[in-house]
DNA sequence: CTCATCCGTAAGCTTCCACTAACCGTAAGC
DNA sequence: GCTTACGGTTAGTGGAAGCTTACGGATGAG
């Protein structure tokens, strides 16, 4: 996983995973549905993939792409350990100012 | 929030974000710690705020910044929702491959 | 009031990123 | 074998992002 967060920046790429979400899919059918070129959309299934968010599946001529779900567990864990770490601060911060 | 998971993206903002969740501090001793100038750190600390992840307090002529925890929560719930998502479309995707 | 400290902002530069157009490789169908 | 359909890759370009330097504003101490 290069950086999952840098892959889910781009509002495009966003998209791209919301819809691989709903449903898998193959390039072009996801190019027909965006407003951008088949090739920007293969270019963002790279970076997906090298994130670890999503998975190919050779299908004869078509390559079907869905979510991968380690990639967004991943990113999950980041959150919980930094969120829980932030409010035992909090917790610590308050309780040394009521020792003032 | 315009965009919590582009405000991630960068691994210096991560860190900061790290730090701040270990302890609220003000922009001048994030600095001293960071391979950056100071108002690299302040223009950061913007995107950060802007974004929903941390906030800020004026005490005195310093600023202490502190993580927003709604910010993060924000994201875990796209993730989840996303996630949830794809697990049943591929139980979906099971059962409809099971009936061919 | 003056000075020092802390911080945000603007301007400029460099680097990176997203996109398109063009090309090449591969699998299915006649 | 030839053609068609589907995708990945490359080169090139316009625009955005991050960094530094320099400057201006606000608060506290003397």
């Amino acid at each position: 996983m290069t950086n999952a967060f840098a892959a889910l920046a781009e509002p495009m790429r966003r998209d791209i995973v919301e819809r691989l979400a709903g449903q898998p899919m193959a390039v072009g059918e996801l190019a027909a549905h965006l407003p951008v070129t088949r090739p920007a959309v293969s270019q963002h299934l790279k970076i997906l993939k090298d994130a670890g968010l999503v998975r190919d599946e050779a299908r004869g001529t078509r390559r079907v792409y869905s979510i991968d779900p380690a990639g967004l567990a991943a990113i999950r864990t980041w959150l919980d350990r930094h969120w829980e770490k932030a409010l035992a601060a909090y917790v610590e911060q308050v309780e040394r100012e009521e020792k003032e």
